[in-house]
RNA sequence: GCCAAGGUGGCAGAGUCCGGUCUAACGCAGCGGCCUGCAGAGCCGCCCAUCGCCGGUUCAAAUCCGGCCCUUGGCUCCA
């Protein structure tokens, strides 16, 4: 089954074609670096990491660009604040930072490019020139319009209509325009300290010479470009004038998306992105989570909390274009999840490593559990990158890895039945396995079974202090004094570290 | 008000496009059993939904059509 995926525009699910069969062009809408990611940026990002991973499974080559803006009165507002910087570029800066570290911290994979508005100012300008040449476009005051009522198309992509769009509040700018519904390519001057105003954080004073930010040079006078030009062009710059696949978040269908599909159609005269794909938000208890509502965890603290594996795990427990909850209970739950597979995996690699395994009976079992979950697995993200389908496919692969351990394990009456001998692992079988929780659960998924909730340091210190004390345990419990035995257990668990009695001895984790 | 998405078990969440196999998936929680000194993990089994409401089409609807109610999001910076 070949890949479907949901355009936005068209509000259908259909078999993914790219323009080249062996190329996929993918932009993604990133961020205004004006405030540290937070966990809704955090689900964006790795489902498009996925789609990127899925892509490449596929046999894609995938060129994936990924922005930043950085020239944007939300920055400027941010000067001189906790010492950020005495400049917009600082600010910017900084906040860059702090993205890139929390996506590596993700374990996405890189994209291709990461293109900065900043830095692309000689090809916007250029795109409105264009417009303008070509009357969709108009300058008044220094400034630069676009004006939708000559885009036969405008708002296709949000079911707009332009009469239904209402007048903005700023009233020069409202004067500047022939519609209420134009948007700005280019604003003349600096940064205004007024809408800059509208962006400062609550109870942060204006600085007594407030800053107007980064202002360049252009045919209209100093001015700085429109937020939606941006996308545009560096999308324009690095993909061409047609992507495959534009991804962003659900709240910027309108007017962000609808906006970059006026200029960047009315510039170019041909279709801008042939899919269209919309992440969903986060919904706490009661309203999403935003970074204007101030009540976002931050990557940087969802990691530190619960670690990368079981972010992931979570984020990717529900489809990209459905809203998820964001709780405590959730959480968990994706906790619990990934363990599951990651004992599984370890389970087989143990497994596969002790003698057992030489005997190589073939277990039919085994191999159909392992065909089921990667055809299921396929199917899954093959439907509109289904990752929530392609964990319960995991999930059932980790059922059937288990239940062929637990029986050549013990040797039990049937497993002797049936193998003549009995004991004995499938060793084939077993090594498939592991290829497909490696495949599909490390390679698309993105999860790292390796690490096991692991930190690095420290750890050897760590194991050998615990080894101490399940000795102790050990010669307690060899003593008939299970009281102590079980309170040096339950100390344990306190501390964080989980022990396990098994045949061979105590295992334990942490 | 306008434009979207959605209302399925204790929670979460598939299935709705292409009606019947949905007596409704996977997971979490809960209960019972195996295993265990106990616990945990694992395995086996079980409990819990007639699918927002009303009406229609049909031999047959969670799935199609009409109306209504409710929730969320967008319409303003936002992944």
């Amino acid at each position: 089954m070949a890949l479907c995926v949901t355009d936005t525009l068209t509000g259908e699910k259909r078999p993914f074609e790219p323009r080249d069969p062996e190329e996929v062009l993918l932009y993604y809408c990133g961020l205004t670096v004006s405030d540290p990611p937070h966990l809704g940026h955090a689900r964006s990002w790795v489902h498009v990491d996925v789609m990127a991973r899925w892509l490449s499974h596929l046999g894609y080559d995938v060129r994936h660009v990924e922005n930043f803006t950085d020239v944007n009165e939300k920055i400027v507002a941010r000067i001189g604040e906790n010492g950020l910087g005495e400049s917009e570029e600082a600010v910017a800066r900084t906040y860059i930072g702090d993205t890139l570290a929390a996506m590596r911290g993700l374990n996405l994979r890189r994209a291709t490019v990461y293109p900065r508005v900043s830095e692309h100012v000689p090809e916007v300008i250029e795109l409105i020139e264009t417009l303008i040449a070509k009357d969709y476009a108009y300058e008044s005051s220094g400034s630069v319009y676009f004006d939708v009522t000559e885009f036969e198309g405008y708002g296709k992509l949000s079911n707009q209509r332009i009469e239904g769009i209402e007048a903005q509040d700023d009233a020069d700018e409202r004067a500047e325009k022939r519609h209420p519904a134009d948007f700005a390519l280019w604003k003349a001057g600096g940064a205004s300290a007024e809408s800059v105003a509208t962006h400062r954080h609550k109870g942060v004073e204006a600085p007594a010479e407030p800053s107007e930010g980064r202002v360049f040079e252009s045919p209209w006078g100093e001015g700085r470009p429109g937020w939606h030009i941006e996308c545009s062009a560096m999308s324009m710059a690095h993909l061409g004038e047609t992507i495959d696949i534009h991804v962003g978040g659900r709240d910027l269908v309108f007017p962000h998306h609808e906006n970059e599909i006026a200029q960047s159609e009315a510039a170019s005269g041909t279709e801008f992105a042939r899919y269209w794909l919309h992440a969903d938000l986060f919904e706490l208890s009661e309203e999403k989570m935003s970074s204007s509502l101030g009540n976002f965890v931050t990557v940087e603290r969802a990691i530190e909390e619960y670690g990368t594996n079981v972010l992931r795990t979570f984020l990717t427990a529900g489809a990209y274009n459905s809203t998820q909850t964001y709780s405590e209970v959730a959480i968990t739950e994706a906790k619990e999840r990934f363990e599951r597979l990651s004992r599984a995996y370890h389970r087989a690699i143990e497994a596969i490593d002790g003698p057992d395994a030489r005997t190589k009976v073939a277990d039919p079992a085994l191999r159909e559990a392992i065909e089921t979950a990667r055809a299921d697995f396929t199917a899954a993200l093959n439907d509109d990158f289904d990752t929530r389908e392609g964990q319960a496919a995991l999930l059932a692969l980790a059922g059937g890895v288990n239940r062929h351990l637990d029986e050549g394990d013990g040797g039990t009456e049937k497993a002797n039945e049936a193998d003549g001998d009995g004991h004995g692992y499938d060793y084939r079988g077993l090594r498939r396995a592991i290829e497909a929780f490696e495949k599909f659960g490390e390679g698309v998924l993105g999860l790292d079974f390796a690490e096991a909730g692991a930190i690095e340091g420290k750890i050897e210190l760590a194991d050998d202090l615990i080894e101490l004390v399940l000795d102790s345990r050990e010669r307690a419990r060899e003593a008939g004094e299970y009281d102590r035995a079980d309170a040096l257990r339950a100390e344990l668990r306190d501390l964080g570290v989980e022990i396990e009695d098994t045949a061979e001895g105590t295992d334990y984790r942490y």
